[in-house]
DNA sequence: CCTACCGATCGGTAGG
DNA sequence: CCTACCGATCGGTAGG
């Protein structure tokens, strides 16, 4: 491991190749080639193709965690937590497209400790998701049949977008938004 | 091509492996190995790789849309079609999990024309949603932002069952349906 | 960062 | 269905 921004280069690198071809379907001489060495120099900055990978995905799933947890400044309601959420979560995988795709296709690729960690960090995430549908249900803002499954759902229709959503594409990122936040507070019976 | 049964044997065979590992972390040895024959034994049946690939594909979106065709029978409002389809599609995806993952996770991987043949039918498969969505828009029993991103987000919320979706699990299959039909009614402001 | 090289495994073919 | 084998490529190492 030389400088931390030649590790970031190199997975920065990784990433479309990964989501657009997969892990095995990878060579470190693609990746190597994308930013004009050898493969054999990758090891100066990883131990292994395997540590490009488990450095993306806890990366993505790390910086997803906090963004999560900073979107929720403010929100006292459980209505306010969960349009932030799912707006947030939303975004995220719009912004974050190759990243994500990568985190969720890729998962089973990943070797001990590293999916360990991972899959943990992921039900933490989940979790949040269900407290606050269980809160909303508490207060009586939210009506639904079963907190899990519908915190499933809301999660699974988020994750979707990293897979059609396109920057240059026709529709703006601030109107899906709102019509995220408006899908899922109708789901949970709120507003 | 020998008999169409060694065919299929050999595909549900891959179906687990690709499903686990991917189709460039699968080999064809390990394919055979899982029906106790020699790899080279497998291009009697197939004439490649992507073919076994190819036709895991193929079938299950064949059968995807088949199954929903069949779901709409005696369906006659929007409301009782978007219902019938959440459902059926909900349930294709939790039956057959393996296959559902592999199309949704390793269509970059098919070649043409395989690959534009399977992105053209599930073009199909989006356009009915969008049609009954707006349909019941029409008829004035659904009201939402935009027929096309919700009828994204119905079917991503569909596909993710398949990913944690368990025959053994504790949820029933037949209340998952419910959950997911009110669900729906309720996001496109129907019921 | 490079060249040179390692054993292993890959998908696929030939021939029976 | 098998054995035997092909060239190509794989991830990774040695040494500079």
């Amino acid at each position: 491991m030389k400088t931390y921004d030649r590790r970031v280069e190199i997975a920065e690198a990784a990433m479309p190749l990964f989501a657009d071809r997969g892990y095995y379907g990878t060579g470190m001489q693609d990746i190597a080639a994308a930013i004009g060495i050898k493969a054999s120099s990758l090891y100066n900055h990883y131990s292994s193709k395997h540590e490009i990978l488990a450095f993306i995905m806890t990366t993505a799933m790390t910086d997803m965690l906090n963004t999560h947890a900073r979107c929720l400044a403010g929100m006292h309601t459980p209505t306010e937590k969960l349009g932030a959420t799912v707006a947030t979560h939303m975004e995220f995988h719009a912004h974050r497209r190759l990243e994500t795709q990568i985190t969720n296709r890729e998962i089973s690729h990943l070797k001990d400790p590293d999916r360990t960690q991972l899959r943990r960090m992921r039900k933490d995430y989940v979790n949040r998701w269900i407290e606050i549908i269980t809160e909303g249900m508490e207060t009586g803002e939210f009506t639904c049949e079963d907190p899990k499954i519908t915190a499933y759902a809301l999660i699974d229709m988020g994750i979707g977008v990293c897979n059609w959503y396109r920057p240059d594409g026709q529709v703006e990122l601030e109107i899906l938004k709102v019509i995220y936040k408006e899908m899922a507070l109708r789901m949970v019976g709120g507003k």
